[in-house]
DNA sequence: AAGTTGAGCGTACAATTGTACGCTAATTTA
DNA sequence: TAAATTAGCGTACAATTGTACGCTCAACTT
């Protein structure tokens, strides 16, 4: 690759970087001005467009990398659950550790799913479709279960651990524990209901 | 009251009707100016201030406003459901009903809760623990459920309704059959894996 | 070596925003 | 009836926004 384009990769960083740094609990990216980001990173307000068409682009960059590293993490994580011990406890921790390191990736996604824009939802919602579908054919295949089933119990469970991501970004260290422990019940609730309903299902033929 | 109080009053709630007809999927709460809502419910901008302090002043009211409607009609549905028949499935269509009539009252509890202000986060938090209390007061009584587990159920019940309204928000009619299907058959892992859970528990004692 | 490309900049402008301030006129109070 | 209160208005202003336009000069191509 050329200086060129080595510097200009490099100021696109920035911007995404600038942009990521900005979010918060307070500041969630729809909040964000395009100027903004541009002095944050350094450059022109201009010069952005160099880069991005305009900063539903750059938001939706955010989203396809806030996405993929957090399936990254996770995976890793899926590693350390081979060793053996409880899927649902490690898988849980694993998330805990993850969000309380990439705080503002968690958030983008977690904002963006109820945003104002369809582009953004469509986005994220794809992003958490790999999550489902990953874990139903999962269960599929490990638990025995109708695809149906299958599909409404990943969901659910996905469903479940991004809601207690969310309360986990509002709330203290101390009280982290207590919410990873109702998550994991919650959980086991779930694969023991699907479980049931199965078995309930399997009969019943 | 007198005349003036009256006029007050009406104008006031010209405020809060400008700003709910202005939400709509691709316009939340915090996208909205002070003019804007000011130009809709006719009056001038700086009017306002004898109203509300600031949007965030009337945001908080029209959460209050909203969660306390959606609870009198989810109540309504309850009513519905002593008649006789799945308690769930009975649930499910009445909050799906409501959805479509009311969206976007449902659409600023959504919005919010994963916004930018924390006062807000809180209200809305706030309404939903009163569908979480509720619940799990019923089926501690009805089901004879450990505090903990009823808990940790109403509230997975809660999320998972409130997960498939937002989704219902943003699909055609005919996806949300689908939907509702899919919600009553996750509701129904939860209430049975939760019932296993609370068996296995008893046994141990 | 000469010519082309393009990343980044500065200037400029029209919109829009929140809100301070003081006025009017109708209602309420005394 | 006279005085006090106040909902609503118009004017005004400083900030901030997105973006059009044209320039520069270093990197690349031929």
């Amino acid at each position: 690759m050329g200086v060129r384009a080595q510097q200009k990769e490099k100021t696109r960083r920035a911007l995404v970087d600038a942009a990521f740094n900005q979010l918060s609990a307070e500041r969630s990216f729809s909040s964000l001005s395009l100027r903004e980001v541009a002095r944050e990173a350094g450059i022109a307000p201009t010069s952005f467009y160099r880069h991005f068409k305009d900063m539903n682009e750059l938001g939706l960059t955010m989203v396809d990398e806030g996405g993929l590293t957090l399936r990254q993490m996770m995976r890793k994580g899926r590693q350390r659950a081979e060793a053996g011990g409880s899927v649902i406890r490690i898988s849980v921790d694993t998330f805990m550790e993850v969000l309380e390191s990439n705080p503002n990736v968690f958030r983008i996604l977690l904002h963006e799913r109820s945003g104002t824009s369809a582009a953004f939802r469509a986005a994220v919602e794809r992003e958490i479709e790999h999550f489902i579908s990953e874990l139903a054919h999962y269960t599929e295949a490990q638990a025995n279960r109708t695809p149906v089933l299958a599909r409404a119990q990943a969901e659910a469970l996905v469903i479940l651990v991004f809601n207690a991501g969310a309360s986990a970004l509002d709330s203290k260290r101390s009280e982290r524990r207590a919410l990873a422990d109702q998550l994991v019940l919650q959980l086991r609730m779930v694969a023991t209901g699907a479980e049931a309903l199965q078995h309930k299902m399997d009969n019943r033929a």
